[in-house]
DNA sequence: CAATAGTTTAGAATTATTATAATGTAGATT
DNA sequence: AATCTACATTATAATAATTCTAAACTATTG
């Protein structure tokens, strides 16, 4: 499996040393089909249960958040008091689902553009993003 | 000043006691011109400065949560780790200001209504919220 | 292969929030 | 108005997520 060597590499592209550490956790993320979202307990997790290894958790947010800010990753806001990640760094909009917790990708085609009128002067847009937050149907809604 | 009446019978209206403590956080949030954010600090301080007066941090709490439940304040997810509160409870979308982690309301007349074309079986939609980040003009984009 | 600058680590510290259990109080009942 | 009871408030402890610290380690440079 040389794919690690893609790893070194996008690593080093960004300015980040490519460390044992740091490979494994590009694994556990990107070597898969879809992209996908997690917490860093989540991530924490599939290290030790699914890798069999061994990761200091401070270790594990050093290096989330240093993917973050390269653009590795992008964080996603809906509860507060945890912080969700996302494989897919493209901008695109979320469902949440309040049952269950879970979070889906929204397509391009579900939501028209958005289109926003008000300027904030000296100020410029980073990201639009859209929340749909749905709940089962014969539930009293929160 | 008979204002507190009005606390008053509003937190019997949907079946919160009135207490000492409950009347004075309705008078911190809502003797006011405008709705306003906050989160739970803000509010402490706000109690203590403003009103010289100590109410219990778990019973800001309580009390902000029964105010949620009930319709009166709203929470807004933006950062992880931290907790807003809007007392603009009507749905609307939101600029962040990422220089200032200042939140600003939009108006209706902002944001076109959004479409929503996909569909999750079993669910219904909740809310729908927009959230425009922005930042400086001549900074490095985040 | 030594120097050094960045990295990992365990554990402590911090921060936001929730739980606990004792005390207090609003509103109903007498 | 005194009493009762369910709900509220409080200080404090507990928990959870995250960040800090300082020592040990390691990738890269010269």
């Amino acid at each position: 499996m040389p794919k690690n060597c893609n790893f070194i590499e996008k690593l080093r592209e960004v300015g980040l040393r490519p460390t044992k550490q740091r490979i494994k956790i590009c694994e556990v993320l990107y070597n898969r089909e879809k992209t996908f979202h997690f917490t860093i307990n989540d991530l924490v997790k599939m290290i030790s249960e699914k890798m069999n290894e061994k990761i200091s958790l401070a270790t594990v947010y050093n290096t989330v958040h240093a993917f973050e800010k390269k653009g590795y990753l992008k964080e996603i806001s809906i509860d507060s008091h945890k912080s969700y990640f996302d494989t897919n760094t493209s901008a695109h909009h979320h469902f949440f689902d309040e049952d269950t917790h879970e979070l889906i990708d929204c397509d391009e085609s579900d939501i028209d553009k958005i289109n926003i009128r008000k300027n904030i002067t000296g100020k410029k847009i980073n990201s639009v993003e859209v929340l749909v937050r749905v709940a089962s149907d014969n539930q009293t809604q929160k």
